[in-house]
DNA sequence: TTGGAATGTCAACAAAGCTGACGTATTATT
DNA sequence: AATAATACGTCAGCTTTGTTGACATTCCAA
């Protein structure tokens, strides 16, 4: 049979508006699971989504500029800044004028940024662990198949060069 | 060999944390591909994410109650009644007063309502179309899995309870 | 040396969440 | 019949997180 049984990824699939909204439905309800455990800790410390997105980036790129974080994450400067402000505040976050360029401020999480950034990750990869365990692991892969694909293509760029990092 | 090669659902599985910081960016940056194309439509018209979940679920559930409609967005009335009153007085939400209990209203849209509705999950729905192809069928099969794994019990059971409607 | 880039900051505002309090029907319970 | 509970709406005030616009500073580079 040509074409087979095994149909490849760019067959035309015959996707009915009731598939494509359970897709959107999964991805809503999904979303509030996937965020549900950090923003329980966060509550507790007075800080928000925001926060643990910046979090989150740093560690992930140390030394990362504003101007990169800030395109990274999608919202303006004075967005970015209120919570980087509160976060060199408190210790979590410091703030390395850059050597070559002295106008870039370099981020990196202190030994106390490292700290929240491990309790909030630790929660968020523990569902994520039962998610993937439960779905097992060809589940995974099209998990991410699909998610790659629904990213915009800056979106895209700016994922895979932070897969890059660690591969 | 025993357990085989191809692995089952529930086998325990090696995950690195680096495995699962790569699912947890593929979340965060999938979901502003999701939200993307709606939100340049309600941008136009003054309405945001808010009202686009409460236009959907009530398309989805047509006749459902002020009350069912909050639990399954997870907000306060209040905050739900804002978003309401707005989609009532611009005619896209109606409401009705119920029969069996006069105290529960009844939401509907009105053609208006179906009408936005419409443009909104077209465009999302084309994303969604467009990713689901590029995936293909196996890899939509995995990334609903792994989402439906990642929900909240008490979201889940609201997700299926949708899924059944039209099924 | 001058223009532009990167950053920080001030002010004002909006969307969308929250809590708390209160009112009004309507229904359920005792 | 009286009372309690439920469903809904609304007012007031607060928070987080986003937005614009304006402006100063610093500093690289042409």
């Amino acid at each position: 049979m040509e074409g087979s049984s095994r149909e490849s990824g760019n067959a035309l699939l015959f996707l009915t508006d009731e598939q494509l909204r359970k897709g959107i439905e999964a991805m809503f309800f999904a979303y509030r699971g996937f965020t549900a455990d950090p923003d329980r800790i966060l509550a507790d410390l007075a800080y928000g989504r925001a926060h643990h997105r910046a979090v989150h980036f740093i560690h992930r790129s140390p030394g990362t500029t504003v101007n990169n974080l800030l395109a990274i994450l999608g919202v303006t400067k004075q967005s970015l800044n209120r919570v980087l402000r509160a976060l060199v505040e408190d210790g979590l976050v410091r703030n390395e004028v850059g050597k070559r360029d002295k106008r870039e401020r370099h981020l990196y999480l202190t030994e106390a940024g490292e700290g929240l950034e491990r309790r909030l990750s630790d929660a968020q990869r523990d569902r994520m662990r039962t998610a993937y365990r439960a779905a097992g692991p060809e589940a995974v892969t099209g998990f991410r198949q699909v998610l790659e694909a629904m990213m915009d293509d800056e979106m895209r760029k700016r994922y895979d060069a932070l897969k890059e990092l660690k591969g």
